[in-house]
DNA sequence: ACACATCTGGACCGATCGGTAGTAAAGTCG
DNA sequence: CGACTTTACTACCGATCGGTCCAGATGTGT
């Protein structure tokens, strides 16, 4: 799925794209997308500016690109989690794979998606909104896996699947934020103990 | 303490130093550190770079102002939740207090805190160590709270503070994140409850 | 060998970045 | 009325911003 495009004609690419893009992925994930220059990015490629801008477009696009990697790299505990038998069991893998990706020590702490572009800048509102949906998104697929648990019945039929999804997603978004203030993978695995204690029985 | 000091030589100011703050801070709040120019600040506190630098000092410096304003503003909610007098009302207060101020119609959604310096890009530096005290020192609070409540025997003695205020910052900040992803005020006090389950009775 | 297509590197673009200098204006003092 | 102090405004600073252009390099197919 990933470098299976060849390139026939032309000159070949002197750099690995997918190797790049894991590196443009690791800047803005430290520095967020206003708080990353093109200089910052190429640099950490190790390409020049009209290299990346070939390969990949300009920066927004390099931007949507490295979302989507961490989408199906760090981040996906998330869709692996949708796929535990019980909702209950979801909602821990979900939570355990967001402090294992926050706190991995190969990579920086924190949330792409939270700290890649929280605020609303004038120049990264497309970033901005990139994550917002994809936020969004995220807790919509939860909500309809425990809307499934209800149906299957390992989630009692008055418990609220959009609630439960809303704190899980809420949890999650907090620990990311803790992780960046430099947070533990200890701790912050005691904060999702505690959030479980209220997970209804 | 705000306006009190007096100039009594010289041309007198021509604008509010404290709306202009006030300005300075909403912008931050909404844009972060590293999203917000000096047109952007100076065209909403309607004043030119010059006066701003006058009475500023520089960008790094009206943030540090800004951030003051807002912990003591907005985010006074914080300090006023210590006072409740039991653990149990503490950190309700303070999840309501965050739920308000973060889904306050008159101000950006989401909390200054989080938003402001998350990313710790190259020049935003200073203002994401600001932001990184401030919000470690909140939890610190919170903790010794807890602690003095185990004392006072309103928490069981095998409570652990630490946890507990942990949890709490943690739930606060998920907050913080959601009221930026356009959730209301009153979903996200359904959070509160939810959260507030796993209290210790 | 040749045309062709693509990639590379560096010079270069206008715009904007945070920040400064110099001068005119507006007050309070004597 | 000056002398003095502070502020406001304009013009400007070098640096960097995201982005483009172009000549040369390097491969493929014929």
């Amino acid at each position: 799925m990933s470098g299976s495009q060849r390139t026939v004609f032309g000159r070949p690419r002197e750099f690995d794209i997918d190797e790049a893009l894991e590196r443009a992925m690791q800047v803005f994930w430290a520095r967020g997308y206003d708080g990353t220059s093109l200089t910052d990015l190429t640099d950490a490629m190790g390409i020049t500016k009209s290299s990346m801008y070939a390969a990949f477009g300009n920066k927004e696009q390099l931007f949507r690109k490295a979302v989507q990697r961490y989408a199906e790299g760090p981040a996906s505990y998330a869709t692996r989690a949708l796929r535990e038998p019980t909702a209950r069991e979801v909602a821990e893998a979900f939570l355990r794979g967001a402090v294992q990706t926050t706190t991995s020590p190969n990579a920086p702490a924190g949330c792409l998606s939270v700290q890649g572009a929280l605020a609303l800048s004038e120049q990264g509102r497309p970033a901005h909104d990139v994550l917002v949906d994809w936020r969004i998104d995220a807790g919509d697929q939860l909500e309809a896996r425990f809307r499934r648990a209800v149906e299957e019945g390992d989630l009692s039929g008055d418990a609220d699947p959009g609630r439960l999804a809303r704190f899980i997603m809420t949890t999650a978004f907090g620990i990311a934020v803790q992780a960046a203030n430099g947070l533990g993978p200890d701790t912050l695995d005691e904060i999702v103990d505690t959030a479980l204690l209220s997970w209804p029985t």
